[in-house]
DNA sequence: ATGAAAGCGCTAACAA
DNA sequence: TTGTTAGCGCTTTCAT
């Protein structure tokens, strides 16, 4: 592969002439210009991009890890963050991590080795360990999360919907429809994210005067699997069952779905269902599931922007941002007429 | 941040006992590495991959280009590609092309600069321009299209669905079913994919002794609101009416459905209709689309075996690989007791 | 307007 | 086992 030497050799120029002329920086007349674009041309040249980057510091990619790359809602938010990194030239490594400390670590120590020059990162578990590595790291990172540390000064910025008041408006979704057993599937409490959640379902029902009942309570995994795994133990194992179930995520409440159909329980005319994500898919299941609306596509390019912002060396301080979860009420979750009178 | 050089002069050691040390690679004795790793840590010294990348002109990265970021089907390539490339240590750079070819050329010309090892490119329409640039790439690609150059002597690899014979498929599950008014959704016939697709329906039509109708064919673009307008512009547009439609992918036929619903015409008491790549979705819509799996994550993981085969500078030459559709029957495409009697 | 030369941080061939 | 040295291909300062 030709480098710009080989061009000034066969031109008789030198080899910073061609550096000028290719990358438009600093003097060069237009004739000689004119002949080092052919020569680069016609030698098939094409600028070595780690040589660059080894010389400029900056790699032109920015690094989104996600907790689960099966979940559709992370391509959502993808979307939203190729919108506004696109236009600036910046590409997207994506990376799963698996919701494992172990990859969330590594891909911290992608940003260190200067793979990318920021990180948008999703976790369900925003804990010390990696909030520790995150305040070392020199390259600017935007969280999908709120996370403050104690010691505060925190170097990382993030953007978060407040998934613990979005729970608890399904909560009240419920409640107002006079619906009194209700219960819940979340992700596992060690982790950052199933405790804003279940929070939310704890204080909806503080909130209309109901107590908790471990019966109706599940800890999963944010998968389709998990909720279907929950349903059934759930479903099986509650006397009497919950009138209505709220599932931390579209995912596992589609799970639960499938669980119920197993059962032969219908949705919503022997039980009321809800979600959280709002995926499109939502809008389309049998029956139309309750959701509520996290706006994936707004927080990536919120995230996208705060990073672009950073990248681009303007160090005045930013907010962090915080979006405001939307209830969307669809079928699933409206006790029609005759509710609970299974039939037989 | 610290560099080996940083390391070599806090220890007394030369920079290259240190590079050795920490890469494994070559001799150091243990004492020694023991030193440098404990310094190496002091010092907060993480490696710099530009630097690595330009002495050993490798990149661990892959570029996976898609034509539609919004389209399910390709995320449920990643994860196969993923699946494989995850091991060897493969980041993955993510491209939407948006269906244009001059980002096609782009994503080829970040190949030439060596952004990445390798290449995973999906286009609806593999040309003369776009392929003749690929010949041209020492990097190992591969296609997730047949494509034979008149030439032959290709460079790249393909994995391919015959994607003809899925859409042939869906007109024979028609036809058998006594239907003759057959409408056909596709893709754009200047472009490949648009034209194979639109082959299998021409067949299957063919294959029956049924007449093309230009009334119930409707070029549009994959998208879910290109298919929902061509909907629309066939269920008005048409008398009388086609009894069903095949769709070129499924998120055309969720569009379609959209029309449908909104036009008072039930599917599939009405109407029947069929999609092509099987999307999770699909399982799930009310009613449940009948769809043409194409086999993504299959496609995903193939085509990233092949790839990493080839970056690893094995040059035994490799088949194209090829995997059958295989039509999914569900409730949208079986014509039910009373069919066609609309209701009023 | 152009050229010479240094250096980004690492690896590896060769010498010691 | 360790050190010396020469690049990898580019940018950029400084001199011409």
């Amino acid at each position: 592969m030709a480098t710009i030497y080989d061009i000034a050799e066969k031109l008789g120029v030198s080899p910073s002439t061609v550096s000028r002329a290719l990358s438009g920086r600093g003097y060069c007349k237009e004739e000689t210009r004119k002949r080092i674009i052919q020569a680069a041309e016609e030698l098939d040249y094409a600028p070595d991009q780690s040589a660059k980057m080894l010389k400029t510091r900056v790699s032109n990619k920015v690094l989104f890890t996600v907790p689960d790359m099966c979940n559709p809602f992370y391509f959502d938010m993808i979307q939203g963050i190729n919108d506004v990194l696109d236009p600036y030239g910046y590409l997207l490594i994506l990376m799963d991590t698996k919701n494992r400390l172990e990859e969330e670590k590594r891909a911290i120590q992608l940003l260190r080795e200067k793979y990318a020059d920021g990180m948008i990162m999703v976790s369900f578990d925003f804990c010390e360990e990696n909030i520790g590595l995150l305040n070392r790291l020199h390259a600017p990172v935007v969280l999908t999360n709120q996370y403050v540390s104690p010691a505060g000064k925190d170097r990382f910025h993030y953007v978060w919907v407040d998934t613990q008041l979005g729970i608890k408006d399904v909560v009240r979704h419920f409640t107002s429809q006079g619906i009194r057993r209700i219960g819940y599937v979340g992700g596992r409490l060690q982790e950052q994210t199933g405790r804003e959640r279940y929070e939310g379902y704890r204080e909806g029902l503080q909130e209309a005067g109901l107590p908790l009942c471990a019966d109706w309570i599940r800890e999963s995994d944010y998968t389709e699997q998990g909720g279907y795994l929950a349903g059934l133990s759930l479903l099986n194992g509650s006397h009497p069952p919950p009138e209505a179930v709220a599932c931390a995520n579209d995912l596992m409440a589609y799970g639960f779905l499938r669980a119920c159909e197993e059962k032969r329980i219908r949705v919503p005319e022997d039980l009321l269902l809800a979600g959280m994500d709002n995926l499109s898919l939502s809008a389309r299941t049998s029956p139309k599931l309750t959701s509520v609306s996290l706006r994936a596509e707004e927080i990536g390019r919120t995230a996208a922007q705060m990073l672009v912002h950073r990248m681009n060396g303007d160090n005045r301080p930013i907010e962090n941002e915080h979006l405001r979860p939307k209830l969307v009420v669809r079928e699933s979750s409206v006790k029609p007429a005759g509710f609970g009178k299974r039939e037989t």
